[in-house]
DNA sequence: TCTGGGGTCCTAGGACCC
DNA sequence: TCTGGGGTCCTAGGACCC
């Protein structure tokens, strides 16, 4: 078999370039990466962190999830825009546009990371190093952002490689390469060590990729069971996922959850956020035709505790609401008064929702679905908030909530 | 004016069965 | 008289990613 070429595109500090380019075009006089600079949520809605920053915002010790007020604190003069989803979305369509022209086997990662294979194109762009030039040149010309390429032959490495020229580098990062280019990193620098495996890391005296590399691999998943062994193959740049190009079957679940403008403390309003969630799950789930078994409510108290409480039921549904009926149980059965900041709603274990075949009809549920049909219809006609319950008028609570814009690219965590 | 939202996977412990 | 063990399913919580 032969050696894969695989490319790992990462826009720059995305929300901020294209939130920066889109500014530009729109007869902005400075552009904001030349700044301290960050998008950010809304403090007064509770939403108040960090999304993304400039480099010279990153010159601060600015750190992604990080609170405005901290950020502000160590930056008092720093530009705070909003951020733009819909604009991000068209952004990352049209750099996906430009790199299916090189490529037709692309793994889109997230809203701004792509994984391309580039297996024998050389044939048709010559070498690797030479097409990723054009193409980040291109993207920085027609689109007026700058990426980041990584090179290697698998998923794992191309993505590190990425990482070491930031912004508009092209590098590669060859198995003959790890030793000088990857070990010498800080153990944190490794896809898929977090905080937590840091921290252990630490205790154990491992503070480099090099030395993660060189430690007993049993050693490692004593310790940290098979995630040790998975991070000690990444170290040694052992990794071999192939570039799945995204398709909508393979999802597993959907989940909406929302941070209260102010925190909950009676069942009325938790139930109706609830239900603003549900709407938003069953809209999805019919969307792409699913059904689903499973139905978890999640909840954060005040004081940032997380409780879920899940159940597998024995026939799958879409209607909003028979998933708000059993949700109101979960939720009753979890809940005991204490104060909340923070709902979500999950649902999992999905099948088509093409229930002539699974015979799971009653009278009373094809009512139901007739009406979720004709809901969506005109929602899909006249928009979101077109049609809502007259229970969330003057209740300070959004009739529809959770979630990001249609068909945003949030992907997963694996290679 | 303090701490988002949407995903996937793994693990521990309990229930249950043979 | 003095407490099996293996397998599977389920749930809650926590880890990681962007």
């Amino acid at each position: 078999m032969p050696k894969q070429v695989i490319f790992h595109i990462d826009v720059n500090s995305a929300y901020l370039s294209w939130e920066a380019a889109y500014r530009l075009q729109h007869g902005a006089k400075i552009d904001l990466r030349n700044v301290p600079s960050a998008v950010g949520g809304d403090s007064a809605t509770r939403h108040g962190i960090i999304l993304a920053k400039s480099i010279p915002a990153k010159k601060f010790k600015i750190k992604t999830g990080e609170t405005l007020f901290s950020a502000r604190q160590k930056c008092p003069t720093m530009i705070i825009v909003p951020p733009n989803y819909e604009l991000y979305m068209k952004c990352s369509n049209a750099l996906l546009k430009l790199l299916k022209e090189y490529s037709p086997k692309i793994q889109r990662f997230s809203v701004d990371e792509c994984f391309m294979d580039m297996t024998k194109m050389d044939k048709f762009w010559g070498p690797p190093l030479k097409v990723a030039y054009e193409i980040k040149e291109r993207i920085k010309k027609e689109l007026g952002f700058t990426v980041s390429i990584g090179i290697s032959t698998c998923k794992l490495l191309a993505k590190m490689a990425s990482e070491l020229k930031k912004p508009d580098g092209v590098t590669t990062l060859f198995l003959e390469e790890i030793e000088e280019k990857m070990w010498p990193l800080p153990v944190e620098d490794l896809f898929m060590v977090g905080p937590a495996t840091t921290k252990k890391l630490h205790s154990y005296g491992i503070h480099t990729i090099g030395a993660l590399a060189q430690t007993d691999p049993r050693f490692l998943q004593n310790r940290l069971k098979s995630h040790g062994l998975l991070i000690w193959n990444y170290a040694n740049g052992r990794e071999n996922s192939p570039v799945r190009e995204n398709v909508a079957f393979e999802i597993k679940g959907i989940g909406n959850s929302t941070t209260i403008a102010f925190d909950i403390d009676n069942l009325k309003e938790a139930k109706m956020v609830l239900l603003s969630l549900v709407e938003t799950i069953g809209g999805r789930l019919r969307k792409g035709g699913w059904a689903a078994r499973l139905i978890a409510v999640t909840f954060k108290t005040s004081d940032f505790r997380v409780i879920s409480h899940q159940r597998k039921f024995s026939t799958p549904v879409d209607c909003t609401n028979i998933i708000y009926q059993r949700v109101e149980e979960l939720f009753s059965e979890c809940w005991n008064g204490e104060h909340l900041r923070h709902l979500g709603v999950k649902v999992g274990e999905l099948c088509t929702n093409d229930f002539t075949q699974l015979s799971l009809f009653n009278w009373n549920q094809e009512r139901l679905r007739k009406l979720d049909k004709t809901v969506d219809r005109i929602r899909k006609k006249y928009g979101a908030k077109a049609l809502i319950r007259s229970s969330f008028l003057h209740s300070g609570i959004s009739p529809l909530s959770g979630g990001i814009i249609e068909d945003y690219p949030l992907m997963s965590s694996i290679l």
